[in-house]
DNA sequence: CCGTATCCCAGCTGATACTG
DNA sequence: CAGTATCAGCTGGGATACGG
């Protein structure tokens, strides 16, 4: 009984743990905003973040989004135009952030209902 | 055609600001793993919390849990003991998130893989 | 045990301006 | 367009100590 008891507090401190790992990549104030915007549009330029991401400088975008890149989330393709374009898409392992996402667009739609009904 | 396009779009920018309004609630650097350690738990003490969230100090547990509360997503249940006891626990509402911090687990249990096979 | 109070500093962040 | 540079303010957050 008590085995059991244990064996399930150990299950529990696994999955804080995971939760944990998972925020270590998505810190930030505006990390999982970015990713979003990324991940709904496939591909997204710069200054369409800086525009789908409400109240980011693009200080922050920039210092964001390379720290996106360095933990091979996101990946950024120089197109050779005039002026230069620079698209941001989510690399095959940042497309398993989909379901996260998704989850929270899902929360986000019901909570705004929720606030907008106080 | 190009009014598919349009109201693509709007459904994009509808998911990135549901996104954001979800962001709005869990931002700070702890909130989400404090939430996973009440959830997992059911109920979970103070002292309790400051294990589970490593590296939190009690300053700060104590602030992002009022902010908790504040948005109704977690209740305090202050036990008549000697000395006190007092338990956090999720409200209905914050039980809605309970997919959200599923998610999470599952991708950062994969995640964990992926770096410590690093 | 469950916090609050105080001190204090690094670094996050916004604003503005500037470059290729 | 896609950033970088610089300045300056604010806040997050640690350490420590204390109160109910």
């Amino acid at each position: 009984m008590e085995e059991i008891i244990c064996s399930a507090n150990d299950k529990n401190k696994k999955q804080i743990m995971a939760v944990h790992d998972a925020m270590d990549v998505l810190n930030g104030k505006w990390k999982i905003s970015i990713i979003s915007s990324v991940c709904y549009y496939n591909q997204r330029r710069f200054s369409d973040i800086l525009n789908d991401v409400q109240g980011i400088s693009n200080k922050m975008l920039s210092k964001e989004l390379k720290e996106l890149e360095m933990n091979k989330l996101v990946k950024r393709n120089v197109l050779d135009t005039q002026p230069v374009t620079v698209m941001y898409q989510l690399t095959e392992y940042g497309k398993t952030l989909q379901t996260i996402i998704d989850t929270l667009a899902d929360w986000g739609t019901e909570h705004r209902k929720v606030i907008i009904g106080k």
